[in-house]
DNA sequence: GACTGTGAAAGCATTCACAGCA
DNA sequence: TGCTGTGAATGCTTTCACAGTC
């Protein structure tokens, strides 16, 4: 009975798959071919061996005594990490960061399209931002069957991110990414992922406050 | 010999501790004075032998038979990860990423204090923004010493990141906050956090492609 | 009685060494 | 020969159970 290859994959190893998909984009870009897992890993600042386990998870996409071939392989982190066609999302909070998100060209370049854009401050409603009008995110769960997106990007003020989560869960979407400094509590199939940097300067300071202790 | 209470402290916990001291801010707000770890860890979604766990590594903070008192325990959390006082940052990069930074509230109110804003592109130097007048990214080592500042973030296009990084090490910064997809590469000493809520979205996706295909 | 602080056990993730294949 | 794929060993984190204290 031959299992398919995914036993129960790290978090951890996601998070460096977007890594090895960042630094093969650029070695591609520069021409290269072939890598080996020794020469990802000094690219990545991650050692050979973690990156061998980590690809292994998915697949033996490498050749041995030569290396991993850089296009197939970025093809095949981009399919294991399902990110090989367009995902659609709906924002929800036009102040300066919803706004800034709008904008942000990485973001479509690499497959994620904001198809809607909602807020509960009248004061954005009506707006058109970027090709897209704002409106009540009391009229989303109507037309989320046309709009079709999966993923919720919330940049309310804090306080609203509970609200907003839960028009947003109950109109069918299962994945959120949370740029406010709130915890959310959803129910058990949906996905959360937070976005932080003042928890990234915390641990900045730590590192500045400990290593001056010493 | 009686030790300073610092053996060795997990990365996650530092994490952690940034989601207590905002639950206990919201409840220090709300009018609550004690607290149980068991209350605290449903209100984080967190379990309750890990915060202890997590708080001993800093000192004893709570009182056996009665938990925590709340504005004991964020003033001791603040104290241990260093942000009891104010740091001084620099902004290099002031596209619509770094404006919204620069006009972000949340950091000024926790503490972080953007003194200078730099860019290496000549089309926003000299833009008055937010109290702060952009200036070119060479002028910041011979202003450095004036500014003061400790901890860098960067804002630019990717590829721009390494250089501005070389800069800021030069001029004596140690901490870097990094909003770009680039891999930085500095010496031991400087500390970098990476912010990149891509690889947020491409846990996302791994996520609602792995429960699809069940 | 209630709840913290903590050693000991279990569970994960990373590293290593080497077998297996081009 | 060179480099991948992988079981076994190490090192961390988290969990648990309970001793210690108010």
């Amino acid at each position: 009975m031959p299992f398919v290859k995914t036993p129960k994959i790290p978090r951890a190893t996601i998070q460096r798959l977007s890594v090895y998909l960042e630094a093969l984009n650029t070695l591609s870009h520069d021409g290269a071919k072939v890598i080996s897992s020794e020469a990802l890993a000094r690219f990545c600042n991650i050692n050979a061996p973690q990156i061998r386990k980590d690809l292994a998870y998915f697949g033996e996409f490498g050749v041995r005594g030569v290396g991993y071939y850089v296009d197939d392989l970025s093809r095949s982190i981009s399919a294991s990490l399902g990110i090989d066609h367009e995902w659609r999302m709906v924002l929800v909070g036009l102040g300066s960061m919803g706004r800034s998100i709008l904008r942000h060209h990485g973001m479509r370049l690499h497959g994620y399209r904001i198809v809607g854009a909602y807020d509960i401050d009248s004061g954005n409603i009506g707006q058109a931002i970027a090709d897209l009008t704002v409106r009540p995110l009391s009229e989303f769960k109507s037309a989320s069957p046309s709009l079709n997106a999966e993923i919720g990007v919330i940049t309310t003020r804090p306080d609203n991110a509970q609200e907003v989560t839960d028009e947003l869960v109950a109109a069918g979407i299962c994945a959120i990414l949370n740029f406010t400094s709130s915890r959310l509590t959803v129910p058990a199939h949906v996905f959360v992922e937070y976005v932080d940097f003042l928890h990234h300067l915390y641990a900045l300071s730590f590192n500045l406050s400990s290593t001056r202790a010493d």
